[in-house]
DNA sequence: CCTATTTAGTTAGCATGCTAACTAGTTTAA
DNA sequence: TTAAACTAGTTAGCATGCTAACTAAATAGG
């Protein structure tokens, strides 16, 4: 999108790339701006989705929630715990699940997070109305059907 | 988007987070369309934007057109010549540049990729009108001038 | 003309996604 | 009840993005 190609040709060209691009640029937008809390990207798209599925979530819960498979999401938890704002507890009930907790440290450092990215967030839906980004929401969901419907046919052809 | 909450709680949770999934499946739906062909992701879409460069394009170009950086492309390019698809040929007139062209066996497996792309493409699309996408396209400009701007004033802020 | 800065490209090494292959519990079914 | 199949999590190693620090060529200022 940084070209100056009119949109259809932008978008035969690659829709596709744009947002790998621009989800790298909000990305980074976000990381830059809770840098002084210490943390990555990973680790703070992990707190937030914690703070949102309610603590005590499997890690087969929030690697589902957060649309990445286990071992990706094995690394950040373990860097989470390292840097005590999770720990994590077997279940009594499945001794092959872990829940994940926050600490107090974590639930300190999750206020400051939300704090920040709530104006991280303002200032990147900026210029955007509502109907727009709902436009861009709904689209993104058909994206991802069609997607996952043309994964399993080219998969399911071999 | 996997998950089931309203699109307003969606859009608050992660748009950008969304956006990023539905890239890597897009992404990854080509690819493995394409596998036939031996192409990884970052080698099919660095051909495409050659091909809409045209050839003799440099490294600087490509690279700003691909919205990566230098280093990401080298890695790429250098790929791209072993498998030789393409080859690079030094500037005459600016002996720091090399310029990029398809080989004979390149601009086949170019046409190749194109077919098969078209398809795609028509899959990843469905069910979403012009305007829809137009939407979306609009929107992502303004979103990567948001975060470019907000990248530059947490840098700036230090 | 020579030094200082800028620019194209590379190399090294990190961050985060993935798949494949493993361990160890749980469930299913003979 | 015990063997087979499934599930949660881990480990190892690849792909692709990045920044930092480098080389070599071009340009700008004195």
């Amino acid at each position: 999108m940084t070209s100056s190609l009119p949109f259809h040709e932008t978008l035969d060209l690659s829709l596709c790339g744009s947002m790998g691009r621009v989800f790298r640029l909000c990305r980074d937008a976000v990381t830059l701006a809770v840098e002084p809390l210490g943390l990555t990207q990973s680790r703070w798209t992990a707190m937030i989705h914690i703070h949102h599925l309610k603590q005590g979530v499997t890690q087969q819960e929030l690697a589902s929630s957060l649309g990445i498979e286990m071992p990706s999401l094995t690394r950040t938890v373990k860097q989470l715990e390292q840097q005590a704002i999770i720990v994590r507890r077997v279940d009594i009930d499945d001794k092959r699940s872990r829940k994940i907790y926050f600490t107090e440290q974590g639930l300190l450092l999750l206020d400051a997070l939300r704090d920040i990215m709530a104006e991280v967030k303002t200032q990147l839906y900026a210029e955007l109305t509502t109907q727009q980004l709902d436009t861009m929401a709904h689209g993104l969901v058909q994206m991802e059907a069609n997607a996952r419907r043309c994964i399993s046919y080219f998969s399911g052809d071999k």
